[in-house]
DNA sequence: GTCTATAGTAAGATAGAC
DNA sequence: GTCTATCTTACTATAGAC
């Protein structure tokens, strides 16, 4: 066995961020973490001394990171709005594996009351996600409250169309919603979004 | 302390599930499941031989049980499409309390490739639930292809307007879901939930 | 920065008394 | 049907060599 090398951040996270994604939080132990990444446990608590919780922690905020670069960023640009929103559709694509991996936003948050270690990241995420895709569509034209009720709506559906194609062991759900996104968030009609009154 | 009672079913399955939604399938630890049920370790042992993982299946079985009851039956009742939607968004709204108590089908389906041991269960349940929606629709005169995508796509809005529930801290998306699900299913314009051609 | 080695704790699981 | 007691394994975390 030659010399240890150093593992770089980037390829570190993106094995933690996998097992997280694979097999959750608490599946996860020091023993499938310190096998996924080559790094024996007592290096990682080299890396992260307080332990698996400051791990998840800081793959969390590195995945927060890629959502500002890959989906808010360019939300945000000047470009043209349907431009923007399929910018975001295929970043999504990329990142879920078409709907093969979870979401760490999903996978990390407790369903208990007390919302456990991460919820305040998590829910700054959601909430940036659902207002940078609303201002899109204000600057599409479309009327600020109903573009907020339909960017959580598209949050939603993206969130749920994952949980759906696990369960049902296919990519199809999450195909189908990218697939249509674009159009149904910028859809003129009041459509099966607007207000029921 | 008096001699131990025999604890009955419905109330062992009940905290159990209560168990599992709030910390999950692994997070779940015998000596959690023993102090919310008052039956010690050995005690649930007897009950299920296999351990939490039947434990786990047996909850979802009745889970299962529950939504037969309380949703697929309704769907499939000879009342009115919109009685019967109804009844199971007043249903939906009971079991998850709100949108504060998290989805079994969720909590307890492995994200990883390997589907988990619950993989069957849960694919049948979401399959039966689609389906059985899917037959409402078409009962109200709804093409029954666009019938088949409503519906999966409702369920995919229930759980991803939970799990942004859960993300954001507050009920409202999961409220906001349940409010307009009846209007949204049953409308008759071809909406935001048309083929895209 | 990574490793081996190890302590201490919590987990899953079983045996046998009542 | 429930309990106490125990076994074995796995996990978290730390100490110290290289």
């Amino acid at each position: 066995m030659g010399r240890p090398v150093k593992v770089e951040d980037s390829v570190l996270f993106k094995k933690l961020s996998d097992v997280f994604r694979e097999v959750g939080y608490e599946g996860a132990s020091l023993a499938i973490l310190s096998a996924a990444t080559g790094l024996k446990r007592a290096s990682l608590y080299h890396r992260f001394p307080g332990g698996k919780e400051q791990a998840a922690r800081e793959v969390l905020v590195c995945a927060e990171t890629w959502l500002t670069d890959h989906v808010l960023l360019p939300l945000a640009s000047d470009g043209p709005p349907e431009v923007r929103i399929r910018a975001m559709v295929q970043s999504l694509d990329a990142f879920y594996s078409g709907g093969r991996q979870a979401c760490l936003l999903n996978i990390l948050s407790s369903p208990g009351p007390d919302r456990g270690p991460f919820a305040a990241l998590i829910e700054h995420a959601f909430t940036a996600w659902i207002a940078a895709l609303a201002a899109a569509l204000v600057d599409a034209g479309i009327d600020p409250e109903r573009a907020g009720l339909r960017a959580e709506r598209a949050v939603a559906l993206v969130q749920g169309t994952l949980v759906l194609s696990r369960g049902l062991g296919t990519t199809r759900p999450f195909e189908t919603c990218l697939a249509s996104l674009e159009l149904e968030l910028l859809a003129s009609e009041p459509g099966e979004m607007g207000k029921p009154s």
